[in-house]
DNA sequence: TAATAGATATAACATCTGCTATAATGTGTG
DNA sequence: CACACATTATAGCAGATGTTATATCTATTA
């Protein structure tokens, strides 16, 4: 992937069905941060980015999300 | 602590022996964030400030870090 | 239907950050 | 001393973020 972050956050999201705000505070960013990446507003900072990354890589190995777009950007 | 974070991060830095690219290689930000936390440009957002906190405390642990400060915050 | 609550979308403002460039300050080394 | 090199200090700009407020959407319930 490189240009579907947008839809890629948000389908993390929803497959941990995680509302905006426990996704904010699971990262340690604020909702709007989240909102703003989901709709296109902003990309990530290399922070968020990193932060977001290890999640969803802990998510993963957790089992709590499946692989898919696991090769992300 | 709560106004010395100036001081404070210098102090890591050097006890750590590291140039501000150093450490902020280590924490994924840029050389310019460091130098304006230890010269009361700005203070940090909060993932920079988590991700400092958690850097200390694993230098803490792992005993390259001494205890001074630890309650910082 | 009407009303309430939760989640989401959007905007404005101040602040923080990344990037880049430049200058100043060390720190050796010849 | 003169020179090269690394580190640090500073500034401007564009973009990201936090905070706050407001609006819309979606269930759920009375």
């Amino acid at each position: 992937m490189s240009d579907n972050f947008s839809e890629f956050v948000k389908e993390v999201r929803l497959q941990l069905e995680m509302s905006q705000e426990d996704l904010a505070r699971e990262l340690g960013v604020s909702f709007a941060t989240i909102n703003r990446w989901e709709n296109r507003k902003t990309t990530p900072s290399r922070l968020a980015r990193n932060q977001f990354d290890t999640f969803c890589k802990d998510m993963r190995k957790t089992g709590k999300l499946n692989r898919s777009g696991a090769d992300n950007e």
